[in-house]
RNA sequence: GGCCCUAUGGUCAAGCGGCUAAGACGACGCCCUCUCACGGCGUAAUCAUGGGUUCGAUUCCCGUUAGGGUCACCA
């Protein structure tokens, strides 16, 4: 077969040889060690923990070892795209401190090695397409979708592997006559890839997450061009990343069965394989099963989900780090305040198996995340949150940011911060009761005490509350009425004999935060009467005695 | 069904031929305490199964079972 003359039936315009590309893209000039990787989504506009996952090992394996990170889009399949897709997703990676240092960006490319983006390459694939023709290696396949879907059923009737292969490849060993004919009536075609591979060969390959694999040899002719010219994923793969000298690619582990076809491909073309790094997939429970997280059922894959949930993003990004990195909380641990990059990541640490995403973990990994916040970083971002979130909150809290900030100043800081906020949801329930507009008592007085009794104690309360007394003088003054009443004042021995006392002065302080915060429970009394300042503690003091009656 | 991957408590997981099998989340209990949130202490809970190899297997090999992934002109 005349595969020269095909070659140029096939691709008669182009003119530029692998070597011109070679010369095009030449090696990186990268110290011993450096590796250059790259994110390479496809721009639907959905940003998922997957892509998260995928470019965090990414980014800290290259930029760890001084290399090179880009960023590269998909788009080779046109039904798939949104507009704007591109800016959604730099963005939401730039949240998450993932930054590439070239390829394609929202104001333009960036580096020299592009175009970073797929359907701009065409021109560059059909160089590849023509030279695999010229070779033999490639060949044009006329089936139409109907074809394809008869094989398929007949090969499920009579039991046998599905796909485009030995007898089912109808149009590998076509004359030159018959594809001509194709050609002149104008049919569509497909270029495939004529694979000599044998199913009975195994190849052992190593993974840098799944260890050592059995590869079993591809003989399926795989579609590299589809009919509009297009490559497939399989094809701009291996041309992409040999020309852009990726040297490590880090994807999901539902890339791991096509492995072989590129490997194949890589070989075919004279390409230098790049190191593989395939990623167990996040997974969820499903009833009684597991399975991977999916886009169209689980709204926790959506990285605007966390957004809308209001969790830090240094929150899931630790948590992310720590799924990828189990040591990555040890050190956490030692290094409370350091910035996560100086944690040293290992792909090694990488489980080769699916983890089930943990909701309760994050909400912990969160909790402490915000508790080691300043009160500015918090009220920052609560204002980020509240803006998109809660326009009642976020009119409260910019109303006065010192007041919002001393609220939240609550407990913070020191050796055992305290840590009622895991989201910034959770904000508004906290909080809520500083602010007169949103306050509300949703708490009864402990049962305990009748409501002759709780009107007493307020009112003898109102009478000597002094704002200005410190922790000492205030809680002497909460004791005294407390043994003013019969209450016990020292716990310890209340505990011991209850039935000796009405109550203690934990009811009573109770009370005065169930008229106060209109809740039994809240921080501590003295911090938030220190906030609601002299006026509004007095008023809410007389509101509690006068709705009493 | 073919091919491939995986297998330590409810979850995330240390472990890399010899350990009373770490730690974290969650659960529960106790302590601290004006409530809460912290913090401290503690309890329950794991090597899927059958064969090998070995003086010795959670660890290495094989089978079984289970779970997962994938078999497109989608990535």
């Amino acid at each position: 077969m005349d595969f020269e003359k095909l070659a140029q039936w096939l691709f008669p315009d182009v003119t530029l040889t692998p070597e011109d590309m070679e010369k095009r893209y030449p090696e990186r000039q990268l110290p011993q060690g450096a590796i250059v990787s790259r994110m390479a989504p496809s721009p639907t506009g959905f940003v998922h923990l997957g892509n998260l996952v995928q470019g965090l090992t990414s980014e800290r394996l290259c930029h760890q070892s001084g290399g090179v990170l880009f960023l590269r889009i998909e788009d080779t399949d046109s039904k798939r795209e949104i507009p704007g897709a591109v800016k959604i997703l730099i963005e939401a990676l730039d949240h998450y401190g993932i930054r590439f240092d070239e390829g394609a960006g929202i104001e333009g490319d960036i580096g020299d090695y592009g175009p970073y983006t797929q359907s701009l390459r065409k021109d560059i694939y059909h160089v590849y397409a023509k030279y695999l023709t010229q070779k033999g290696m490639a060949y044009p396949c006329f089936c139409t979708e109907e074809d394809l879907e008869n094989m398929r059923k007949e090969q499920e009737a009579a039991h046998e592997n599905f796909g485009y292969y030995g007898k089912y490849a109808v149009w590998r060993d076509r004359s030159l006559e018959d594809i001509r004919r194709e050609l002149d009536a104008g049919h569509p075609f497909v270029l495939r890839f004529r694979s000599t591979g044998n199913p009975e060969n195994k190849h052992k390959f190593t993974d840098l997450v799944k260890g050592e694999i059995v590869l079993t040899e591809n003989e399926m002719d795989q579609v590299l061009l589809k009919s509009d010219g297009i490559p497939t994923y399989h094809f701009a793969h291996a041309v992409d990343d040999h020309l852009m000298r990726t040297t490590l690619v880090v994807r999901g582990d539902e890339w791991l069965p096509s492995l072989p076809f590129h490997v194949q491909l890589f070989q075919s073309l004279g390409f230098k394989l790049p190191k593989y790094a395939h990623i167990g997939p996040l997974m969820k429970m499903d009833g009684e099963s597991k399975r991977k997280l999916s886009k169209r059922k689980d709204p926790e894959l959506a990285l605007t989900f966390y957004e809308s949930e209001g969790f830090p993003v240094s929150a899931v990004y630790e948590y992310i780090l720590g799924i990828l990195n189990s040591n990555y909380e040890d050190w956490r641990r030692a290094n409370p305040d350091a910035d996560p990059s100086g944690f040293a990541f290992s792909y090694k640490k990488l489980n080769p198996a699916g983890s089930l995403f943990d909701y309760d973990k994050l909400l912990n990994v969160s909790k402490n995340v915000i508790s080691r916040m300043t009160a500015d970083q918090v009220f920052d971002e609560l204002l980020d949150y509240t803006k998109a979130y809660d326009p009642d909150l976020f009119a409260s809290l910019t109303a006065d940011p010192d007041y919002a900030k001393a609220i939240l100043s609550i407990g913070r800081g020191g050796k055992k911060p305290r840590k009622d906020l895991a989201t910034w949801k959770e904000a508004k329930p906290y909080m809520s009761f500083f602010y007169d507009a949103m306050f509300e008592r949703s708490d009864p007085y402990p049962e305990t005490i009748s409501q002759e009794t709780v009107k007493k104690v307020l009112t003898a309360y109102l009478t000597m509350y002094q704002a200005s007394d410190d922790q000492t003088v205030w809680f002497d003054k909460i004791k005294a009425l407390s043994e003013s009443f019969g209450f016990a004042t020292d716990m310890k021995a209340y505990k011991e004999n209850p039935q000796d006392y009405p109550g203690s002065v934990a009811d009573i302080s109770g009370l005065i935060r169930v008229a106060l915060t209109g809740r039994q429970s809240s921080p501590d009394m003295y911090a938030v009467m220190q906030i609601l300042g002299q006026d509004r503690v007095r008023a809410r003091l007389q509101n509690a005695v006068d709705a009493l009656g």
